[in-house]
DNA sequence: AATTCATTTGACAATGATAGTCAAATCAAT
DNA sequence: ATTGATTTGACTATCATTGTCAAATGAATT
């Protein structure tokens, strides 16, 4: 998966891809313009059910998005941390951890 | 780094190892005995703070401390997830990515 | 078994973060 | 200059988090 793109930026490209407006798409969202344009430019961030509403409506892969989304909440976490690069190695190690247990 | 003990179970041992009350202890986060009690038995998180506070006072390593509640908090993100591994894995190669364009 | 002290539990309040609306400002194309 | 799309910013509503407090439970000890 491309990695090099914000959930925003993806949003905004097939968008205008399908040459949909804004106030259109975020009719369907049942939210206000603002908000959609305000999430495209990544000044706020979109909630799941938005995101699986989104990846319907400008037909795109749902787990990607969703994928997208929960790495970039991750991210947001730990953005200003020095330790953050490592945290996230452990968090690795301990979700496989905690995945070996439930099998 | 050992990544099969909880923040919490971290806590409780090495208060205990030092022969400290929960009451001590949290008198000196200025927090209530209870909470303390809940971060111990992972019912409640801690903030950044009191765990920086709480290595202080029971002599750990700071950043191990820090890892170890950052990673907390990451796993808290998708800890119902079916998609948190790959989501994980994506949210590392965004950080390299962002710290090479950063250099 | 009554007392005492530590810990736990749960109901509730205060605070802070997130999500939203709305109206006005800006931008882009006629 | 007008029109329609988008952006901005001030404001509100909602929800999650962090905390207090009092009562319940647990674990010695006399």
């Amino acid at each position: 998966m491309k990695t090099d793109k914000s959930t925003g930026e993806i949003l905004r490209e097939n968008r205008e891809k399908k040459g949909l407006l804004l106030r259109q798409v975020a009719a369907k969202l049942d939210i206000d313009t603002a908000i959609l344009s305000k999430i495209e430019r990544s000044e706020r961030k979109a909630t799941k059910e938005q995101i699986i509403k989104l990846s319907e409506i400008l037909e795109l892969n749902k787990d990607d998005m969703i994928v997208q989304y929960l790495s970039e909440k991750i991210l947001y976490e730990i953005k200003d941390e020095e330790l953050g690069q490592k945290a996230l190695k452990v968090a690795e190690q301990r979700m496989k951890y905690i995945n070996q247990k439930k099998a």
